[in-house]
RNA sequence: GACCCGUUCGUCUAACGGUUAGGACUCCAGAUUUUCAUUCUGGCAAUAGGGGUUCGAUUCCCCUACGGGUUGCCA
């Protein structure tokens, strides 16, 4: 029997990261077992449904990189692969419920019987679970059809996996007290089980749930906060996944590679920002300076800042400084324009230097009266002037950087100073001088 | 309330029943970089509490506490 597994959001919000993970776990499953994986919508509740929530979905997918073997634009074997489309699967199994007595009316509505027994799941992440439907208290006979008509979720996810032979459901934990009534439903309709894995829910930072409004949530923000797709595949894995290894920096196909249902936690996970950052970062470091550039530009020009020429150049010389593509822009802003803003923190430091001042006159001076201007000539001459000053030539690079940029970090002061040239160099200088 | 799942540094996590309980993020301190970042070294920091079982429990069992989930003619 063929691995086969699904991701089934319902077209009714963003695209959650959540929902990502639950996708990837089932794309990762699929792909180191050879296996299919199916892209189904579950558009029943026509009310809430919206084509930009459908959209939000399969962009975010495609972002993440989690490409579908069956579903929208990919047609397979099993469609239709929208539940809207599917109402004669659903009529005709619900005839196969009626005519064996599962199902009863009840004000219009459909109810399906549930055999009073104890049911057992094997949960390949929770392990056995039993709940006891000999206590109707707890567990009342479910509608499955509306009085309009409609199904509910229940039924058509039963039916659907059955249909679509799906092996495999991994889900999240929000569904583990269903999956007895789904196992219910199998059994009614005379039909085997998939295998269930019901992964642990993501939390916020400070332990509640996590929701669509909070930080984090909607995958269609990571690009726009300057995160790139592998860094966010990385870390929403590493949450309640282990590799079980010191290693954490994985592509998407190294992950493919590594992935196994045995190693998901049973534990809800938080969510932390700074952690993906840094997973960020990682995988920033991993890009070639070229398409480093190429990912930073939409952030740059955003920033009104011209991104012809020597942009690129330009935009590799911070790709080991930051964190975010969207950290690019104040980072190299004022490598591409004259005009930026002064970093308060970094001028009260220069200002707390006493000796800063002198330094920085002196040093505009023998700039300007340098016979030769290069990179290293300008670098050999801030030892100098420092040292005709009794400093250290550390002392006055601080200075030079924030005079130069306007703030504490950046690119290399070596490659500053090689792509402003002297002239501005030195009136870079001046203009600062004269605003201390 | 009832039912279900869970609980190791602040966070993500590792540890056949035997480890000085390991790693990572954050933070702090050093080294390297004549600057910034990277990198490296070191430091702070955890088995929720109580009972068992065992020669020995983070690990197995029970209770309590806490967290989460479910309890819809939502999915």
């Amino acid at each position: 029997m063929s691995v086969r597994t699904r991701f089934a959001p319902s077209p009714t919000g963003y695209l959650h990261v959540g929902g990502a993970r639950t996708a990837l776990f089932n794309y990762l499953f699929a792909r180191k077992h050879g296996g299919s994986f199916v892209l189904r919508v579950e558009d029943t509740d026509e009310a809430r449904n919206t084509q930009e929530a459908r959209d939000a979905i399969f962009s975010g997918m495609k972002w993440l990189g989690l490409e579908w073997d069956e579903g929208e634009g990919k047609g397979g074997d099993f469609g239709p692969y929208n539940q809207s489309e599917r109402r004669e699967n659903y009529d005709r199994w619900f005839e196969v419920l009626r005519a064996k007595g599962r199902v009863y009316e009840d004000e219009g509505a459909w109810r399906f019987r549930f055999e009073r027994k104890p049911v057992t799941m094997q949960d390949l992440v929770c392990g056995e679970v039993t709940i006891d439907y000999r206590d109707e208290s707890n567990t009342p006979d479910m509608v499955i059809r509306r009085s309009d008509g409609s199904y509910v979720f229940h039924f058509v996810n039963v039916v659907d996996d059955l249909e679509m032979q799906i092996s495999h459901v991994i889900r999240g934990e929000d569904h583990l007290m269903n999956t007895p009534k789904h196992l219910q439903l199998f059994e009614a309709l005379g039909a085997p089980a998939p295998h269930y894995a019901h992964i642990p829910l993501i939390l916020n930072p400070n332990g509640s749930k996590m929701s669509k409004r909070d930080l984090g949530a909607a995958i269609g923000d990571y690009p726009k906060q300057g995160f790139i797709a592998e860094a966010v595949v990385n870390f929403i894995a590493l949450l309640g996944w282990s590799p079980k290894s010191e290693d954490e920096i994985f592509t998407l196909e190294e992950l493919v590679e590594r992935f196994s249902l045995e190693a998901v936690n049973r534990s809800p996970a938080r969510f932390d920002p700074e952690k993906c950052a840094w997973v960020n970062q990682q995988h920033l470091l991993k890009l070639a300076p070229d398409a480093f550039a190429e990912a930073a530009k939409p952030f740059v020009a955003q920033a009104g800042l011209p991104v012809d020429g020597g942009y690129p150049a330009v935009a590799a010389l911070v790709r080991e400084k930051v964190r975010l593509l969207s950290e690019v822009p104040s980072a190299i802003g004022f490598l591409l324009v004259d005009a930026f803003d002064f970093d308060p923190e970094a001028v009260e430091k220069v200002k707390g230097n006493a000796a800063a001042k002198g330094l920085l006159a002196a040093l505009a001076d023998d700039f300007a009266g340098l016979s030769e201007w290069s990179v290293d000539a300008a670098k050999h001459q801030i030892g100098e002037t420092a040292k005709a000053a009794g400093a250290k030539a550390g002392q006055l690079m601080f200075p030079v950087r924030v005079a130069l940029s306007g703030k504490s970090g950046g690119p290399d002061l070596g490659d500053i100073l090689g792509l402003l040239g002297r002239e501005k160099c030195v009136a870079r200088l001046k203009r600062f001088l004269e605003s201390l």
